[in-house]
DNA sequence: CCCAAATATCGGGATATCCCTGTATTAAAG
DNA sequence: CTTTAATACAGGGATATCCCGATATTTGGG
């Protein structure tokens, strides 16, 4: 009998695929924690860095950077946003290239509205996980995130 | 110690923020490797999972629970490599409900020569982060990836 | 000042990822 | 054996994510 009810997610040596598999696990328990507020988790990192910045409204290259995503994602990520008035962007006048991303006051408030919940996930994991084992953790990942040598891995042979 | 007043300015305390990111660089450190097999990382994860099964091809719902994925998410992505004649899938004779995920011979060729290009992120990976490190991370995110209390999170209220 | 390079963003196209709802099939209840 | 519940997918819709190539703007060199 394959054991239907308990599968074992397997002893992949891929360190990719490790980290995939337990970024989607954690996305769907934020996600699940975060719905009745209707953010989905990457939004709600979004308008956590846009609302860190506070004074100084982020580029989208600036947020890109940050998130470590591509300026394409957040663009596209950004257009939910802006169609329901979260956020507004705003062309720089010193760099007309650029367009500032701005927290519109109902952003604000429906970021506000979602902390709490956000706070609830993180109380739920950590408590189960460890809160120093939390903490341990995302400081590997930062490294991880912010390596340069990850990150221009491929650069090189493009240009 | 919530300090109320002072905005937080420092990494991001967001498990969910932290693996995403890290997760991110990740595939795009492996996606940059694995590119020259025209394969990604998600469909060599895939063709990982299939190929380990072996003699026993693996329904769509038994690798969406293998991968963490959604069974949607398993049946559109399996959608280019059945294009490419990777993939075949054959419905169960036992149970017609189920179609089993079989790897062609293609799929075993082109599986075969991304295997040492994934050789190289491992190694590149793993030189710099510490092939110790590694071994134990992929064991945080392992338990992470089977937690069922994180899975099963918004289960409950639903049905 | 003019032009080439760099920068910031946009647009299209593709895969990835989830949700929800339907349909086919099987298994269980009565 | 028939109705019902559970299971396995398929399809549609939405967001997420990348790449590539195009456009607008700025900046630096001549």
């Amino acid at each position: 009998m394959t054991s239907a009810s308990t599968p074992v997610i397997g002893p992949s040596r891929c360190n990719c695929a490790a980290l995939r598999k337990a970024s989607r696990r954690m996305s769907q328990f934020y996600d699940s924690v975060l719905a009745p507020c209707g953010l989905k988790s990457t939004q709600y990192a979004m308008l956590t860095e846009i609302a860190r910045q506070g004074a100084a409204p982020p580029t989208i290259r600036e947020l890109a950077e940050v998130l470590v995503m591509d300026q394409s994602t957040i663009g596209q990520n950004l257009r939910p946003l802006e169609r329901e008035g979260l956020v507004a962007l705003v062309q720089d006048e010193a760099d007309r290239r650029s367009r500032r991303i701005t927290l519109t006051k109902v952003g604000r408030s429906r970021f506000a509205a979602a902390e709490p919940l956000w706070r609830v996930a993180q109380e739920r994991f950590e408590g189960g996980f460890g809160r120093r084992a939390a903490a341990d953790l995302r400081a590997v990942l930062g490294t991880i995130a912010r390596d340069p040598s990850l990150a221009d891995a491929g650069e090189g042979s493009l240009r």
